[in-house]
DNA sequence: CTTGACACAGAACAGGCGTTCGGTTATCAT
DNA sequence: ATGATAACCGAACGCCTGTTCTGTGTCAAG
């Protein structure tokens, strides 16, 4: 009988175990029991898997809900994804206001349009909040950097700090955009994200209406014709 | 003793229950016993709980591992969420050649850099590929709606068909560049995804390394300063 | 009123499953 | 050699859990 010491971090059987951990959640939706550990990665005794899962437990790799059926899961950033859903409010264009997430259905699950994003991908600290998304139609948010079929990901807000990206509506002008937010001294800045256009400016005085702070965009760029 | 009798669809408890195990699943990483769902549910025989159990089974609300402990799972078109992890490779620019994923390390679980895309949020049938990420480093891809700091997302292949949008590496010019490719009489067509922006143009007998096709892109909006 | 479906309770059975404990073998420093 | 330690094995204990069976109260149709 062959048995590697190992001398430090993981092992070859951590390894496997981890692995499996990993695919066997991937296809069962629900980790698997000590025993199916230890089948599938050659260990003929539940204490043998035991007793990597406290090694593994104290390494950090994993977390064990004790005296609980399959109550291992992975650790790390976002093991199994964690994710929330986002609903799609509507579309946003240039000649048309923005649908404002005036009522309180942020019940993700009972949206019928919605879509789902990683919590490792979001910004810091933006998750959990309420985001509304919108399918932008049309090119006119080229200048944005967004282009026909985007979604972009708000956080609605009213005001907004120099710096960010936000969809406002120019209620004078009658028209929706989105672009980077600056305060100067008696008026706004409103900064296309294409540095190689100039930005467009509003009077304090001008109605200047925030209805969002753009968090995320996503393009799926399926074809082009 | 009340008993509302519901005449079809899924009643008061079922959503209640679906709501248990959606939230349960969130907090725990696995899915909630038999037993659990009834004394949160307000449920105080285990048979009733599998008697709604089998009915949203039925309905196709939920699906079941029979004899397995805490084997019930949503369904719906992503439950908890199926995602998958990209592993990001490098950086793209416009002076430099576009890292290939040579080697298989895809095992998305050991890539220390990467990101987590929901299966939702892919186009069709992407799914489960092996796709490679890049991150946009500088502002040369202005012209393919890409900016600083944005992640794109790649499938690796030689050979475009018309309409795809294509990371290629022209060694003639010495530069890498993000462009919906087209295959013309005598020469290949690159348009940039800005619709105000000109095509170039690459003879045949000019070398044109077309490294991956773009599935998607993602940026996050931090911040401008 | 009877009948049958539906919604529910409670108990018991059997197997699943985590835990623990007593042993065994191999490697290594003393 | 020898004791310490790491890497195992097997079995047993006992709670956890899914399943099933019997029984009860309600409501609507016949």
């Amino acid at each position: 009988m062959m048995m590697v010491r190992k001398s430090k971090g993981l092992g070859e059987r951590h390894q496997k175990i981890l692995d499996f951990i990993a695919s066997y959640q991937r296809e069962h939706k629900h980790p698997p029991s000590i025993r199916e550990i230890g089948e599938h990665c050659d260990i003929s005794s539940t204490s043998v898997v035991n007793y990597y899962l406290d090694q593994l437990e104290k390494s950090g790799n994993i977390e064990r809900d004790r005296k609980i059926s399959r109550g291992v899961r992975l650790t790390g950033p976002t093991p199994l994804g964690d994710m929330f859903r986002v609903p799609v409010l509507g579309v946003i264009q240039a000649g048309e206001p923005i649908p404002v997430p005036s009522n309180s259905d942020f019940n993700s699950f009972t949206a019928e349009d919605s879509v789902e994003i990683a919590m490792s991908l979001m910004p810091t600290k933006e998750k959990g909040k309420e985001l509304f998304a919108l399918k932008v139609q049309g090119e006119s948010m080229i200048d944005a950097m967004v282009n026909d079929g985007d979604i972009v990901i708000l956080k609605p807000t009213q005001d907004a700090r120099n710096g960010d990206m936000v969809a406002v509506w120019l209620s004078d002008r009658n028209e929706t955009t989105l672009k980077f937010f600056f305060k100067e001294k008696d008026k706004y800045r409103l900064q296309p994200a294409n540095p190689t256009m100039s930005p467009i400016y509003v009077n304090k005085n001008e109605s200047l209406e925030i209805k969002g702070k753009v968090v995320m965009v996503i393009r799926k760029v399926e074809r082009y014709m």
